[in-house]
DNA sequence: AAGTGGTCTAGACCACCGC
DNA sequence: CGGTGGTCTAGACCACTTC
């Protein structure tokens, strides 16, 4: 076809570019209600040529000027395209240059760590926190460490488990820092569990997260009603506010009873259905 | 607004109102960057209210026209501010009725999974690759239900140990779809190893993540030259190409010399440095 | 009908790169 | 110098929701 793919929409005064309408935006199988956005055609077109093959890893592609003249259309739109496609790290752009395909194939890809309470309860089961423990200690080198506080400094200890109908999924043993958080220790945690607190009233602007695979001390397998010689699952993620650590948690899980999964498109969002 | 069109982007002087001034938040970390461009000063402003608790969850922010006339910009940049800050889930939109903040931020968070190969090269260690195995089987019921196929049919095998200078850090154990990967058997993985060699030919577009811990059986640590008493950290990735898996693989760390770990901001952007 | 966001245009200025 | 990308404008049409 050739429709020219700015003409499709207006009515108005300029007439689409005769340029050489080389390629037919709106391609043979697209079906013609979604019309996607003519953005988006340029990604897939571009995407395209990169998967399979056509551009590989390195290769020039066109400059945006090239684009706008061989589709018909603006450069703002050419630019979103090429911009997002940088976003996702399949182009490499530098101003005054030019835009390559990126090397290498980004291997890495994510996985997503849900909020506990709300996965149990999406699944229609019930949720209960039992908080053990509050209290002010002085912190271990491991916890000094991981808050940037010195060896016997006061932080704030707590300890919970997690239940999913009755059953404990996570024991999560937490440390706080008090100089950002100093009332974390008069809270009442029966309305409110510890990690609700945070995370309503101490916004964090970065987040680490390590998962590692380990045995359970006796005393944590039996909080957690399972065997010692059951692995868990040990989610340790640390908080920051503006460079300053605010807190450090360890949430162990019995294998058995709980795996991080998520499933990922190629274009990195996440998949829903 | 009849003002300089374009004159005034270097002073930045112009965020608006006397009511919000600049805040020392960035003030210490921020190199004095040179005049951030104006819609990522929207974005700012706007991520600001959110996270001082200005504009709860569930508030409705200002339209776009009203945020065009607030700040005296066009409606294009305003509509790139808001909609990098959807693609963040931060904010809500609704085409028709508005744009609101959005509701329990925190509520999942990502995990970066990152190619071993060049992980282990990051470090500036020695990584190698033995293939052990490459054959073709009877589906398994595990495996066939994973590749979406009937129980015996016909699969690829394969089965990796990836080393870190010498020392094994995974067991590779792959199952790979014949009807899509009908080569798979005829590849010379002394060259390059089975990951690799998908990863160029097959390009995938769904992949789903799994995390166990486990503990390995005698065989599988033994190939990793480790007791059979340590956990494993258990990698399960499923890959679609339109629609249809492409292979099933089983990554199985020792615990002690592997794990899974990142950094992120709170605008989902991995920390780097 | 009025308001909202989603998209697009045809220009424009700028900083930067390589020649 | 011309080419490139990065950004911005002042309009516009559309589909949609709400009143």
């Amino acid at each position: 076809m050739s429709p020219t793919p700015a003409s499709r929409r207006k009515a108005s005064s300029h007439l689409p570019s005769p340029s050489v309408a080389a390629v037919p935006l709106t391609a043979s199988t697209s079906p013609m209600p979604p019309a996607l956005a003519l953005y988006q055609q340029i990604k897939d077109h571009i995407s395209r040529k990169i998967q399979d093959g056509s551009w590989p890893p390195g290769h020039r592609l066109p400059s945006e000027h090239e684009l706008v003249a061989q589709f018909g259309i603006s450069r703002m739109t050419v630019n979103r395209a090429l911009r997002e496609l940088t976003e996702q790290g399949r182009v490499v752009r530098v101003a005054g240059v030019g835009s390559f395909v990126a090397e290498e194939k980004p291997q890495s890809t994510l996985l997503q760590i849900a909020n506990l309470a709300s996965e149990i309860r999406q699944r229609g089961h019930d949720y209960r926190c039992e908080v053990l423990v509050v209290e002010r200690i002085s912190a271990s080198l491991e916890v000094a460490a991981a808050l940037d506080l010195r060896l016997g400094d006061s932080v704030f200890h707590s300890l919970c488990v997690h239940l999913e109908d009755g059953v404990p999924v996570q024991l999560e043993d937490r440390y706080v820092n008090p100089r950002v958080v100093p009332d974390f220790g008069a809270q009442d945690f029966s309305l409110q569990q510890p990690s609700e607190y945070l995370v309503r009233n101490v916004p964090f602007d970065q987040v680490e997260h390590v998962v590692d695979a380990v045995l359970p001390t006796a005393e944590q397998a039996e909080r957690l009603a399972m065997v010692p010689t059951q692995p868990c699952l040990l989610l340790t993620r640390r908080t920051w506010t503006r460079g300053v650590p605010v807190t450090v948690v360890r949430c162990l899980h019995p294998a058995s009873r709980y795996r991080l999964g998520s499933r990922f498109r190629a274009d990195g969002n996440p998949v829903f259905g």
